[in-house]
DNA sequence: CAGTGGTCTAGACCACGAG
DNA sequence: TCGTGGTCTAGACCACTGG
């Protein structure tokens, strides 16, 4: 297995910048070292100064290179290491992973928010929230627990759906924009109810996703998502294929 | 709490990036609809066309979005949600959680690769590669452990280092930029070994994160990180503050 | 074919910050 | 102070694709 072979590219802000990062990757250029500036480099490249700034730009964003004013740009020392994840719907994961998706809604009602959740989402404590749980299956067997808040004063519509009958993940996907989204992973040991509806035993190790999103008209949602026990989260990094 | 205020920002292009999405968190440009071509938006906002495509290609990497030619933009129907994971040096995680940060080697030594790790670096099995293992502690107490195979062929300068004093973790970063990494989440109960370099016991569920980077000459490393138990991966996403 | 985004260019001015 | 990156502009041509 090769790594991407640093070709040249579509565009000219992308040979650009593969050019330049195959200088760095092959320690032309070194940790520490000050590149020539943009205009030296727009020369070499028989470029427009826009478009190797563009391309260094880009390779700031991965990290790798380190640009100021005045100062230069730099190879960086300490390459900060960038990776995407991308939280697709959990039924496309479920088909992609070649199952045949289905899902439950096990709970549903309205209720006071508890602290723990108040903080999370900066609300007062025993304001009146939607709360549910949920399961979803891949080929009948759990594949994911959801346990979800829902403010209703920042998703506006939330009223006139079925809760019951909707896949609440997608209908906040497709309904809700959110502006900032807060991620964490940890790791769990199952209780019984975990246990219970991941069809797992209780003690057993189970990644856990938390997530909540905020929209202009406050916090929209706090989720906990349960995988079942096993699953991996994959990601590419944040550069390139 | 209030949500970023989707209020002005610093460069004009930023300005009109968060105008349009503002325009699409409020509704007024709803899930599929088409907005204005990139040259109506230049005359709305009084900007050039590129500045103007600037900001739109800025929404349509956050899958706010979806940009085609002849067909023009829409907003997305179905927003995909990326998260930025930033991955710093253990050093940095502890210190900036304000604890002493030390580490130590438990064990170095060149050996053929096992099946699993080879298959996950692409090389045939038996290969001998640098196998090691070592513990970030934080006040003393451990934070982190490290299963590390890294591939000599691939990380020229290695053998004139000290494995035993070095971290290898920094001294990669520093000294081995990789063009391509991949990163998987996963949850495990502590197994004996486990539970015995991170202090706790058998059976406890740790956030487990494995780590394969690449560069020009072919695999570089493969780490598995264990963290204490309790460890939070957390994330902004990648779009704003 | 023609409308739309994708990209490039040459030139300009500005903001930051090291010396 | 002044070199460097940050950004904008007006104009141009190209590439894709719907009608």
């Amino acid at each position: 297995m090769t790594a991407r072979p640093a070709g040249p590219a579509s565009s000219k802000a992308l040979t650009i910048a593969n050019e330049v990062r195959r200088r760095i990757v092959e320690r032309q250029w070194r940790q520490g070292d000050r590149i020539p500036d943009e205009a030296d480099l727009a020369i070499e490249f028989e470029a427009a100064r826009a478009t190797v700034n563009k391309a260094l730009q880009l390779l700031a964003d991965e990290g790798l290179l380190d640009r100021r004013r005045r100062r230069g740009t730099r190879v960086a020392i300490d390459p900060i290491r960038k990776a995407t994840v991308t939280i697709s719907v959990v039924r496309e994961q479920v088909e992609q992973a070649g199952m045949a998706y289905s899902y439950r809604v096990v709970a549903q009602r309205r209720s006071p928010v508890p602290a723990e959740i108040a903080v999370r989402l900066g609300l007062p404590e025993g304001e009146i929230l939607v709360h549910m749980r949920a399961i979803h299956y891949g080929d009948g067997r759990p594949f994911q627990v959801e346990d979800r808040w829902i403010n209703p004063r920042a998703a506006p519509g939330l009223e006139a759906v079925d809760i019951w009958q909707m896949n609440a993940n997608e209908w906040l996907v497709r309904n809700v924009p959110f502006l900032r989204a807060e991620l964490t992973f940890s790791a769990e040991n199952a209780d019984r109810r975990d246990a219970r509806l991941l069809q797992t035993q209780a003690g057993q190790a189970l990644l856990v996703m938390h997530r909540t999103t905020w929209n202009d008209l406050g916090p929209v949602t706090t989720v906990r998502l349960t995988f079942r026990p096993g699953h991996r989260f994959g990601t590419g990094d944040g550069r390139g294929p």
